[in-house]
DNA sequence: ATATATAGGACAATTATAGTCCTATATGGC
DNA sequence: GCCATATAGGACTATAATTGTCCTATATAT
């Protein structure tokens, strides 16, 4: 459907929340309340984030998460990547190439693998930082259709064959 | 999971298919057969893409489905607008307004918001024609960061009342 | 010890998607 | 007129993904 799920969408909120003050510990209780999310949702989110190592827990009393990087580097790729339960892809082929049945013959899948990875690069290039900036004043990506330089043709095969984002 | 269907896949390949010959018309029946895909499924795809007047149906006898525009007016938006079933957007909020209970006080909705509009003017940008080029000679999107210019606040403010891609 | 935290995984309910099928209608050729 | 061929529209089932919650184990500060 082109949508990143709820639970990305929320991680992108716990964060901007913890960028506010990139080196403070906040614990999952004190979000959950902060953003009006109930607890063991942002646990859940804030579980995964950790494994990705986005934030670094501390456990027990006074514990809580931390970034484990500043929001300038931390994309918002990265925490797609880190939330989402499927492999980032716009089709099936991009995300786990060798399911779609139309692979070795579809004409339109090598242009969709560009358009993926332009997606994908654009994700990439925008930070938590970005994201959490004053609308007015941030920078963000913009889309220009410009021309390819040529590829090489073999490169392409083995892209084709093995190929994925 | 920031996925286009695999109905609008299948719509993309149909049209592909049928790009080739842009004057031609093709029987469900016989796009089924050469994309090797199941005649119930390509049929409903074209129904749909004929509702959206993207294909224009001839009933009866020697009938068939033919392109209503020239494959380089059709752009990539628009068929994902016509086969998927919720409206485009990478966030609930983007893609239908008010259901998001954070809506009122989201600190990283006007960033989506821009983010969700850069993906979809790539989309607008990316047209069946470049969607059927020999990729080693084609145009695609490429995405670049670049700083955007002040925006009024006060058109901001709408925006995020109203707003909406 | 105990209160406070996270770790990890299991779980059911909901929603979205995929693919198929049925009946109605339109058209060309005989 | 009749029939073969096509699309129109929607109903339907099965599957898959997602959501949100809960339970038990473990770590830490006081
Ligand atoms: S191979 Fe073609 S049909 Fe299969 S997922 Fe990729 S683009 Fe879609
Ligand atoms: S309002 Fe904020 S939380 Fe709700 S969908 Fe939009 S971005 Fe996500």
């Amino acid at each position: 459907m082109l949508r990143i799920s709820k639970l990305t969408d929320y991680g992108t909120i716990v964060l901007a929340l913890m960028a506010r003050d990139p080196l403070e510990i906040y614990s999952a209780t004190d979000i959950a309340r902060r953003i009006n999310v109930a607890l063991p949702t942002v646990g859940k989110v804030l579980k995964t984030l950790a494994r990705a190592d986005i934030v670094t827990a501390t456990r027990g009393s006074h514990g809580g998460y931390s970034l484990s990087r500043l929001p300038s580097t931390i994309s918002i790729a990265q925490i797609i990547d880190a939330i989402e339960e499927q492999p980032f892809g716009l089709t099936e082929c991009t995300s786990i190439a060798g399911l779609c049945m139309q692979e070795n013959h579809c004409r339109v899948r090598a242009n969709w693998m560009r358009i993926n990875q332009s997606v994908r690069i654009a994700l990439e290039n925008l930070t938590l930082g970005d994201l959490v900036a004053e609308t007015v004043q941030s920078t963000a990506t913009q889309i220009q259709k410009v021309p390819l330089p040529k590829i090489d043709a073999q490169k392409l095969e083995e892209n084709h064959e093995h190929g994925c984002s």
